[in-house]
DNA sequence: CAAGAACTTCCATCTCATGGAAGTTTCGCA
DNA sequence: TGCGAAACTTCCATGAGATGGAAGTTCTTG
């Protein structure tokens, strides 16, 4: 009432579990925000639980997202987001203008290497892969479409990292997790390895994010010469041949990043 | 304002621009709703009209969703659809888990087709394109990943609707807009040929939706043989041989549609 | 069949969204 | 190059609408 109300800065060292902020925006897109792709269907309870947010608050959220379509309930009475957000996201011009504009490229080299074919961008700190086309039966990768994968063990990832700038360079080099045997750890290494990449204009990975998993990939160019993505094929490492796909690649990639500077992409791609 | 307020069923004839309801969410959704094909980027002012909420509302919603990566702000300074609503689309999971097990099969008839190849689920009375493959040169067509299209007019969309509930063939035969000269606009017609292709299995249509355009289409169905997608090609109308696609569509049709029964697809697809 | 969990409804309280007004920046045009 | 208009941003008094504890109902599970 009359009384106080001190505008921000109070609390910061209490609870301050979810960042969210007190706006209902905020609340609700916290909602949203804890379903990701270990949990594409949660409960009313789960929903309350992950977020932290009391479960009446969740109860009415969630019924008002549901009647717009932002979230749909399955038959077993859990949630899932809802077909207006996936037509929403269809929206988001740096991956559906990519997609739309790599996809037909993609076809063409996944005929040549038979192996997945897959495109991604940088997303903070990672890599987000924006497509991937995989025959029935491509080894099964870690990358769906939406995935958010390190930058120091993939192949794009590696790509991004070495066109990407030098905050962005600094801030991964920091840490490095490891995830497997092959997994480069050490920022010296990498560092050198990105030299490498940038002057050859290919990077490769072997079994170093998962095992028995290589890859190869180039950077894709926008308006300006910008990268803005990368373009890898993912293999079993067994094939030696991976780097068989290099130029075909590469020749497909100057193809891609015409077309793509044509439909004036160039801007994107910072570091949030 | 203090006055009325009935719960529903009451206005539909005045304004009823936005019927977001008063809610904050339903604003914050609004906003996001404002976005589609034609309007991928829009100014502060451009959401507010498109919207019909006061600017100043406008200004403090999109700079919140800004915040959390719901929207994103083009070089430009228009804004777009951010990344994050892109991932979590990602996670829908009809369209996703479709998208997932059917993109595989769709490659197999893209390569014997050589013309577009769509797949479309139900999406209130309307088909919801979820995904297409179409390689660098084929026909220019209207469908797009999140395109909207009418159910009478396209193959998948007569498919979905032969196979979908009374309640929803009385809505959709109840107007149906004419796009060509070819379009089906005779209820009594359309019935008759519905009849035929729930018997037959596929569905035709001729230069209906746009001149040149030929499709045939089939249903996919999931758990308990329940209609829940459409499996079409897309091909210029010169194409006599376009009907020869129908048994491949069927075999293809057949085994993804054991897929999608195995990875639990079979509620969905309810008109809402 | 009982106990606990998940979900829903209710409602008094007060926080936070609201939107008009006014100030600042950007743009288009002469 | 300068002026008017449109787009954008900041401010803040007000009350509409969000909040969440409590209690009731329905589903699970042992």
């Amino acid at each position: 009432m009359s009384g106080g109300y001190t505008p921000g800065m109070s609390e910061k060292g209490a609870a301050a579990q979810h960042a969210a902020g007190p706006s209902v925006t905020g609340r609700a897109l916290a909602v949203l925000d804890s379903f990701d792709q270990t949990h594409r269907r949660q409960s009313l309870a789960a929903i309350s639980r992950r977020t932290g947010l009391p479960l009446t608050t969740v109860h009415r959220l969630v019924h008002e997202l549901e009647r717009h379509g932002a979230l749909a309930r399955g038959a077993d009475g859990d949630y899932e987001i809802g077909s207006k957000i996936w037509r929403l996201g269809t929206l988001a011009s740096v991956h559906v203008e990519l997609r739309e504009v790599a996809l037909p490229y993609m076809e063409d080299v996944y005929q040549l290497a038979n192996d997945a074919v897959q495109i991604a961008v940088l997303d903070g700190l990672r890599i987000l892969v924006v497509d991937r086309i995989a025959g029935s039966r491509s080894i099964e990768v870690l990358s769906k479409p939406g995935s958010r994968l390190p930058l120091h063990a993939t192949g794009v990832g590696k790509v991004l990292l070495a066109f990407g700038g030098q905050e962005l360079q600094d801030a991964v080099l920091g840490s490095l997790d490891r995830y497997t045997d092959s997994t480069i750890t050490d920022a010296p290494t990498l560092k050198a390895q990105l030299l490498t990449i940038r002057s050859q204009g290919f990077a490769v990975t072997r079994e170093e994010l998962a095992p028995g998993a290589t890859s190869v990939a180039v950077p894709l160019r926008g308006k300006g010469g910008t990268v803005i993505a990368a373009l890898g094929v993912v293999s079993s490492s067994d094939n030696a041949e991976i780097s068989r796909m290099v130029p075909v690649l590469q020749v497909t990639a100057a193809a891609l990043s015409k077309k793509l500077a044509q439909s004036g992409l160039g801007e994107a791609s910072r570091l949030r």
